[in-house]
RNA sequence: GCCCAGGUGGCGGAAUUGGUAGACGCAGCAGACUCAAAAUCUGCCGUUCGCAAGAUCGUGCUGGUUCGAUUCCAGUCCUGGGCACCA
């Protein structure tokens, strides 16, 4: 009997799905186990080779621990609002509905060839409305709330009115606030909601009509048709994120993610502390604040920068220099974000004519503008110190502005120090201090004085929440005389129309503000914007708890029973966005009750990116005629990307080529021998067929490229199981890796290998159910350990040779035993389920695999009576010697010291010291 | 510029705590079986010298610590990823 693969997969994957097989029950005595993989944008590209990866390794480890006796929650869905789908719709008139169908449709398909556990029956998508009538319902949560500053967690805004209403705030008494109309208390406690809307700036395109992402901005220009785009004050909703700026730093210290990954969100949040200065304005009444992480260079100030944007440049700007601000504003305003962040070599700037007064020396301090700058940051004005800081210095060179030394001989004048070590200078009261004591002393004084305090700034910004697009989910409000008015939650889903046209809305709103009808009800106009696609993946792994809830968007019960997700896997490009933003969703949720933990993912793995492997010819320029790679030099060419596909390994297939494209057909290709093979003749070569040797380089995996490798077709070709192993094999999961199909074979071959040992292929059956020999469990026992251990770290590369190792050592034995042979099916069933379970039956087991108990490893097979011991001389390895395990080192110094080749390298001397590790080497030092 | 990862045979990679560098696989070479091919099996497979035994060099580069370094430390070069005028 052959492994007729094909049959074998197809069989049990029929079998799997009719009994239910990766059904998982909210309602188990077993311990819980729940593994997450980052659910896909289901793309019309469909999946790579790459996408996999994660999948597959969270496959393993989910089919390992339910081995282990877990109840495991590893379930799949699909993050299906964005714009690809929208750009699709707006290029093609199709619906993103249909396609996005389509799609899933797809992707499950490609998905399901694989062989993954999952239970479809908590698939979440994001655009169905009966889930995101849950994204509304939570959107409705963080808008209800705000964030008390005292208790540190959010509470509803209602707590908050009450405490208006009886007590008043800071800034007004409770009796102003009952008296305040119902627009201006709203405004108040828009300014408090987790969920809020105010003013921000957007890219706007004026011919396009529309609002553009970074991503669809080149150069200051659109993506789409090349037009200008500007920056546009427009009403906007946000998530504030800041205010849990803290507490999304603390909670790191409690996950289980990479330092990197950790690294990454402490300077996305970026917490500096510092303070906030102000400085007079000569000759006026205004004040200019500064932010400052450095205020021990106080003295140091040689001039101001406002952002281009702050508002106090009209208002401090001189007659003299008004012309010249305005022709720059000007420029600054045709400028895109990304210009402004690319060019930072590029110095620009402009004199406002105003002073500010240093408030300890008095000294006046010319005030500039310039878009190095940033509004959004501190205060939006900086206090520069050439000396200290080399954006500053630069400027200041640039400018010719005279620069204060504050730093002494620390300073050389060619650029800047930022030293924190220096003794201060020319620096008032902070004179022969150290500057990294001055700070709490300059602070101090600034404090003292009443011109300012000590303050903590975050680089993190609130979350932009709303996009003026169509494929998103409808924001559940209602704006009524300039008040947002939310839905009430028994109202949801507010499910997004049907539009025919993809278009803009008016004033640059998104398209639903063409839907008169639906915008339009009484008393007022819903908001015409959409979520972001961030908003649904901020709660998904929530919703697979508890899937088919209608009360709730997951059931208390369900969220204590599952709690964190214990392994989370998925690619560092997230490695921002998507993480805090649903790590600051499970801590409102925490806060406001909902949920019994306050961080999603206990355990965070990141698969590497699997790169693909570029073929190329190469056309002789002019000509459709290709030379081989090693001969290429000779020739004047053009390298062309080919299909992967129709290239083995580096030899491509000729005539596949020809077929590729049309264009193609009459190709002459000059092969590496020199031999010429054409369209008429073919290739002779002096020894037969002679092969064309493409180039290869490796690069990001993309259609474009002609490097993508459909895991259909290796399914297809060597089966689901020699696939899910061969891309574990490739090497570490976190590693980034080029994909390469050749190596594949190995893997296969080992499958086949492991089947003849059950089954040969003259006599059938052989497998017995003979007595196992020591030296057979210790094979077995070994294996069980290694592949244990291996699994448990996410190495699942050194799994697979561990497989291959046994395999060879069972075959190497003819050991047949299904006393041995029945344990190795278990281990290897989390890797090649299909096989696993098809000789786990052929055995003559009654119940499946899936289910059967991991074997437990006993050291007692393992224990060596002898060791033999590498004997180095000096450090290099100069022969072995097989000596007892509990030998002793005077015993080990004699032995050794007889030993021939040890006597060679002796020459006589006695040895200076002999080193001993037990179990490990044995040194002699000379 | 800053931060993070990484650099080991022709290739993917292994070496888990400082202790035999190159496991396992691919590719390659030689052989067995076969009329032949496929499949399968056996042997070889980092460099240089050598018939061999063996020696020599060898984990990007330069140093250091150590009886011993792919592993630790300092410096440096290169590659990949992320962030980017953050005061």
């Amino acid at each position: 009997m052959e492994y007729d693969f094909r049959e074998i997969e197809k069989q049990w994957q029929e079998k799997w799905k009719a009994g239910k097989a990766y059904k998982v029950s909210n309602d188990s005595a077993k311990p819980k186990y729940y593994v997450l993989d980052m659910f896909p944008y289901p793309s019309g590209a469909g999946l790579h080779v790459g996408h996999p990866l994660g999948y597959i390794a969270s496959d393993i480890y989910s089919r390992y621990k339910r081995l282990k006796g877990f109840n495991v929650l590893h379930p799949m869905g699909f993050d299906s609002f964005g714009l690809p789908a929208e750009q699709y719709a707006l290029e093609t008139g199709q619906h993103p509905a249909e396609t996005t169908r389509i799609n899933i449709a797809t992707f499950k398909s490609q998905l399901d060839k694989i062989g993954f556990c999952y239970d479809w029956d908590r698939e979440v998508r994001t655009s169905d409305p009966s889930y995101y009538r849950w994204t509304q319902t939570l959107f409705l949560k963080l808008f209800n709330s705000y964030f008390c500053n005292t208790q540190k967690k959010a509470r509803p805004i209602a707590d908050l009115i009450k405490k208006y209403e009886t007590k008043g705030s800071r800034h007004f008494t409770a009796e102003q606030w009952n008296a305040f109309s119902k627009k201006e208390q709203e405004d108040i406690l828009m300014s408090r909601r987790l969920a809020f809307s105010a003013y921000g700036e957007v890219n706007w395109c004026e011919a396009l009509g529309t609002v553009l992402a970074n991503d669809e901005v080149v150069n200051g220009v659109s993506e789409r048709g090349g037009f200008p785009v500007v920056k546009k004050k427009m009403r906007q909703w946000y998530l504030r994120i800041t205010a849990y700026a803290d507490r999304l730093l603390e909670g790191l210290e409690t996950v289980d993610f990479s330092e990197s990954m950790k690294e990454m969100q402490r300077n996305w949040i970026g917490r500096s502390e510092g303070a906030e200065v102000e400085f007079a304005i000569d000759g006026s009444e205004k004040k200019l604040r500064v932010y400052t992480t450095r205020p021990d260079t106080i003295f140091g100030v040689d001039f101001m920068v406002l952002a281009p944007e702050h508002e106090l440049v009209a208002s401090i700007t001189t007659a003299e220099q008004k012309q010249a601000i305005d022709e720059y504003l000007g420029y600054v305003k045709s400028r895109s974000d990304r210009e402004r962040m690319a060019e930072v070599k590029q110095i620009t700037g402009c004199f406002t004519g105003a002073y500010a007064l240093n408030p300890f020396d008095g000294k006046k301090i010319p005030v500039w503008i310039a878009e190095y700058v940033l509004a959004g940051y501190g205060t939006g004005a900086i206090m520069a110190v050439p000396c200290g800081d080399q954006r500053d210095y630069s400027f200041a060179k640039h400018f010719n502005i005279p620069i204060t030394n504050i730093i002494g001989s620390h300073y050389n004048g060619e650029e800047a120090n930022p030293t924190k070590e220096a003794i201060l200078e020319n620096s008032g009261f902070l004179n022969g201090m150290l500057m990294k004591d001055a700070i709490s002393v300059a602070v101090n004084k600034i404090e003292e004085l009443g011109i300012g305090k000590r303050k903590v700034n975050y680089k993190m910004r609130d979350a932009g929440f709303s996009r003026q697009r169509y494929w998103g989910e409808p924001f559940p409000i209602t704006w009524k005389d300039g008040i947002a008015v939310p839905l009430d939650e028994s109202e949801l889903p507010l499910e997004l129309p049907h539009v025919d046209k993809y278009g803009p809305g008016p004033e640059g709103e998104g398209p639903l503000a063409n839907l008169n009808d639906w915008v339009n009800v009484e008393g007022g106009r819903r908001e015409t914007s959409t979520m972001p696609g961030y908003a649904g993946s901020s709660w998904y792994f929530l919703r697979y708890m508890d899937p088919h809830n209608e009360q709730s968007f997951c059931d208390r019960k369900a969220s204590d029973y599952w709690n964190q997700v214990d392994v989370y896997i998925g690619g560092t490009e997230h490695a921002v966005g998507h993480l805090l933003y649903s790590r600051m969703w499970t801590k409102v949720l925490f806060d406001l009750g909902y949920i019994s933990f306050d961080e999603p993912f206990k355990r965070l793995v990141n698969q590497g990116m699997i790169q693909g492997s570029s073929r190329f010819v190469y056309r002789i320029k002019g000509k459709n005629e290709f030379v081989s790679l090693g001969l290429k030099n000779k020739y004047e060419t053009d390298p062309l990307h080919v299909d992967v596909n129709i290239v083995d390994g580096i030899e491509l297939n000729i005539n596949a080529f020809r077929k590729w494209k049309p264009e193609f057909s009459e190709a002459i290709f000059i092969c590496e021998d020199g031999s010429l093979n054409t369209p008429i003749s073919g290739g002779r070569g002096a020894g037969g067929e002679a092969k064309y040797i493409c180039g290869s380089e490796v690069e990001k995996m993309s259609k474009s490229k002609y490097n993508t490798v459909n895991p259909d077709v290796l399914v297809e070709k060597y089966g689901a199981d020699t696939f899910r192993m061969y891309e574990m094999f490739l090497g570490p999961v976190e590693a980034s890796k080029p994909w390469d199909t050749k190596g594949i074979e190995g893997v296969h071959r080992f499958l086949r290998k492991l089947w003849r040992l059950f089954n040969d292929e003259l006599k059938g059956k052989i497998w017995n159910e003979e007595k196992a020999t020591d030296a057979e469990l210790k094979i077995l026992h070994k294996a069980i350990k290694k592949i244990e251990e291996d699994t448990e770290r996410f190495s699942f590369n050194t799994a697979v040779s561990s497989f291959m190792i046994c395999v060879n050592e069972l075959a190497d034995a003819k050991c047949f035993k299904k006393e041995i042979l029945e344990k190795i099916l278990i281990l290897l069933t989390p890797y090649a389920p299909h096989i696993a379970e098809e000789l786990w039956s052929q055995l003559g087991n009654n119940g499946s695999v899936l289910d059967a108990a991991y074997p437990v490893f006993d050291g007692k097979y393992l224990v060596e009576t002898s060791k033999d011991y590498p004997v180095s001389v000096n450090g290099k390895l100069r022969t072995n010697m097989s000596l007892p395990v509990d030998i002793q080192q005077q015993e080990v110094e004699k032995l050794v010291v007889e030993n021939d080749v040890v006597q060679k390298w002796l020459e006589g001397k006695a040895p200076k010291k002999i080193i001993f590790v037990k179990g490990k080497m044995i040194n002699v030092v000379i």
